[in-house]
DNA sequence: GTCTATATCGAGATAGAC
DNA sequence: GTCTATCTCGATATAGAC
């Protein structure tokens, strides 16, 4: 096992930037990335050699030990570059709904922006489906460190929690909690495997083709459920 | 590669029945069966080594290909008899429903005998708890055999999918699938690890002994989502 | 920085004694 | 039926040439 520098998990900070070539980074080492964040989102972590990455991205097969240290160090790094880039999505929508209300934003868009972000990712036009899929399966199927990150850091959920507490004064904190699990259950939901299974259920009857619908359909229950 | 029998998944018929020593099947079998399923469910399907579990069972190494012909083919009976029982009962509830209120039952029966398996199987005074978590992440983590037995049977769900269509003739079909897929996400999130992090994030201000108010929490939930 | 060749290990599966 | 000893393979990681 290969020891990583000490250094926590930050949501808001972001040495590599937006753009996909940090400085001026080798490009193998983005190609590197792209390969396995495709190939983990697709057939999960532990389904993914080494070498399936460095066939799939064209570059030999000591780059991935070079440039990141090691498979799970890879795996880690495009963990953490993909949630804070959704995340700070996240966060920017959420600040803007609080500044647009005053400092009370209504659940309804609280919840826009909680939802938003990951579902323009889920639309097939877009790049970052693969994404969202490899966040989805790293949340289950990642490695200790994942898991640690994931435990320990909920900081960036608080904010949401906070807001929809203080638009339910009326109701125990915890029961607010417990509604907010279930509201990320839905997200969840969303792994390609759910939503395969779902169109052969509904025969055809349902199509993911149009996001803004599904943003639509997911806040209507949401809301519904959370305003109970 | 092992070969298996090319046995289709059947939800109803159960050649194992209840008890947990189907014949006079080796004492050892049920060992490697618990055990496996215990450690799978604890730590996931590909972090567990044959090794692992005949260690934890007190049984030799080549157990598992004696009994079960394979690692792929123990897990894969596994799913198949939790599964089998899951959905036995839920199946034998809606039922019950649907005779209590000649033909028809309302939403909140409907999803109560959707939710009231699992969430019993979860009590943390129940020795099933350990297998709702098995497969809940033999759905996500599971292998090929796996996901090709979720991909293509549905056919437990679709009753209720049906039970729930009629409830709400005004609906199209498709809206009311995706509403079902939003229910079953719900369940989903109750992982050990989602659970964990919900109490990281509540700050203890949630708790999950009592299993009755979470079924009651679920259950008003989803039901104000289906209605909205 | 990049690549080839290889070291090293741990996994699942199995042969054959008891 | 059960166990020990072993086969075989595929994995990560690395050494060292270019």
């Amino acid at each position: 096992m290969t020891e990583r520098k000490g250094c926590v998990l930050s949501l808001t900070d972001d040495p590599g930037a937006e753009s996909d070539t940090p400085e001026a980074e080798a490009a193998t080492k983005q190609l590197v990335f792209n390969a396995a964040e495709r190939l983990f989102a697709l057939h999960g972590f532990q389904n993914v050699s080494v070498r399936d990455i460095t066939a799939e991205a064209g570059v030999n097969l000591a780059s991935v030990n070079y440039h990141f240290g090691s498979k799970d160090a890879l795996l880690f790094e495009i963990f953490k570059r993909r949630t804070q880039q959704l995340n700070r999505e996240r966060a920017r929508m959420l600040h803007e709904a609080t500044d647009r209300n005053s400092g009370k934003p209504p659940v309804r868009e609280i919840l826009t922006a909680l939802f938003t972000p990951p579902l323009r990712w889920l639309d097939p036009a877009n790049d970052q489906r693969i994404s969202l899929q490899f966040l989805i399966r790293a949340r289950s199927e990642g490695t200790a460190d994942i898991r640690a990150a994931l435990g320990s850091d909920v900081s960036h959920l608080k904010r949401f929690a906070d807001a929809l507490i203080a638009t339910r004064p009326d109701l125990p904190v915890g029961e607010v909690y417990w509604r907010l699990h279930f509201i990320l259950g839905m997200i969840h939901q969303n792994r390609f495997m759910e939503l395969d299974r779902l169109h052969v259920l509904s025969e055809g009857q349902t199509r993911e083709g149009e996001i803004d619908a599904l943003l639509e359909r997911m806040l209507n229950f949401a809301e519904a459920g959370f305003t109970a």
